[in-house]
DNA sequence: TTTGTATATCGCAATATTACGATGATATTT
DNA sequence: AAATATCATCGTAATATTGCGATATACAAA
């Protein structure tokens, strides 16, 4: 259907998906990665750093921004983003809690 | 589209991508979770487990054997799955990595 | 050999995602 | 006021994802 059924996983299952999808485009990365590297914030130079039209990039904004994981400050008619530093250590702390848990097969 | 431009991207890009599909569906979160969890291998128990019907139990199975982060283990009529730990290393360094580079911004 | 069990795959339907050109909105500059 | 610059949104097209019933496959057991 490409729709997920949520309502039967829990809340703690469906954040994680949603933050993972914030990782799982290679352009999202691309930006997180950019906003990572200039601590300041960027706007549109975003646009010339990837090679995707501006439509495109800004799609992929808002689908950060949805999740979170990063936060916009209105400069008209610029836009200057950042990384949400809650969300950021929520992502860490998720991510971070599910990889630590494994530790051994008994099998395979 | 909905075809991702995976060769404008780095390699490490794309690879940080895939492996955060692994997380970006709650029932692959769940499934994951349940493999971490009984050290020992799961077979067709995980369609018990999820309130998905067989079908898409193994769909998602086959898209986290495809990334890598689990591996199956043939016993016919049974198939074994368990975490792929050398893949999980690899997530836990991808996004250990990424996650851990962020300092503090300068705006916003 | 037939039956049963476990799993994978096929085929389909519905929705989601990715991408981009064109357009709209907003505020600064001229 | 008009022009410019920046960014968001709309509309559209193409592909991907999610989900499931039905069927195929592969082996074990009867």
């Amino acid at each position: 259907m490409g729709v997920t059924k949520t309502e039967v996983f829990t809340a703690e299952q469906n954040r994680i998906a949603e933050l993972a999808k914030a990782f799982a485009h290679p352009a999202r990365v691309a930006i997180l990665q950019h906003l990572v590297a200039t601590k300041s914030c960027i706007c549109g130079e975003l646009v010339d750093e990837l090679p995707l039209s501006q439509a495109t990039v800004s799609q992929h904004l808002k689908e950060l921004s949805r999740i979170g994981i990063i936060k916009g400050n209105v400069q008209p008619p610029r836009v200057c983003y950042c990384i949400n530093e809650s969300v950021w250590e929520e992502a860490k702390a998720a991510f971070g809690g599910l990889l630590a848990t494994f530790t051994v097969n008994e099998c395979c």
